[in-house]
DNA sequence: TGTAATTCCTATTAAATCGATAGGATTAAT
DNA sequence: ATTAATCCTATCGATTTAATAGGAATTACA
């Protein structure tokens, strides 16, 4: 299940993207617009600015903006920040792999090759969608 | 993340579909081979019976077995007894769909699109294995 | 220079979920 | 009868999630 973090920050950099000015957008517009609690929303866009994707202004007219271009930026690298591990068990986690207690042999385990098919399937979408798609073009 | 139920869960299936024999398969030798805290396999079984996977055989030499052929489990019904939806967000899920509370609407969502594109890749591969294929043809 | 508006930061909380355990009731083979 | 298995309900502790609280720091602008 996809969390609310997640998808709320999906939605804010969406209408970032959206929002042509070059005026730095306000978490109390994103959040009235969308309907996302605004001070949830605080922490979710300082975690979006903490690893890269947005860039902000303090005080009086401050906001945040992209940094990089929509199309540059992938979703299976907003996922990873917001969500954590694409693949739905650790054991076949790319960036977060971490061996199962339970599976002596993994090789050997009829979960893990079908979390492989799962995540790679995953990961092709995640990849090939940008915040460009996202924002509708 | 797959839950530790579902986990266990495909492993006892995939197990009981190995195990060649016509008698039952007992919950004390899975959890024992597959290292599943037994209690915790107990509950899993009884919801793989109830919703129509297992067969059971009780009292002393019971145990549980298969009920249609592995070739005709398709994971796709097992992950949504054990796990849920399959889809990330109930907005985009077909057997359990719900509207967002956020979405005005639901068409003009960036999230939504995205997670449309996911629940069919993911559907298509769970969709296209078996248990046949979990249990290694 | 001071006031308002904004991001920044840390801590806390309430509720839900997850993984597991407990304790016995029921059933069947020997 | 006794043993061994499933069946059933309830509970528990830990973790995670979604959200809130409260203020510090920074900036624009009158």
């Amino acid at each position: 299940m996809l969390s609310k973090k997640t998808k709320y920050g999906l939605k804010a950099l969406t209408y970032i993207a959206k929002s042509e000015g070059d005026t730095p957008v306000q978490i109390g517009e994103i959040s009235k617009s969308e309907n996302i609690p605004q001070k949830f929303l605080e922490s979710i866009m300082l975690t979006l600015r903490k690893s890269g994707f947005l860039g902000s202004k303090k005080g009086k007219h401050g906001g945040y903006y992209l940094i990089k271009k929509p199309a540059e930026i992938k979703m299976s690298d907003v996922m990873r920040v917001l969500e954590g591990p694409i693949a739905m068990v650790p054991c076949v986690s790319l960036n977060f792999y971490e061996k199962c207690d339970d599976c002596p042999d993994e090789h050997e385990c009829s979960v893990h090759k079908l979390m492989i098919q799962v995540r790679d399937n995953t990961l092709y979408v995640l990849r090939s969608n940008t915040l460009e798609d996202l924002a509708g073009k």
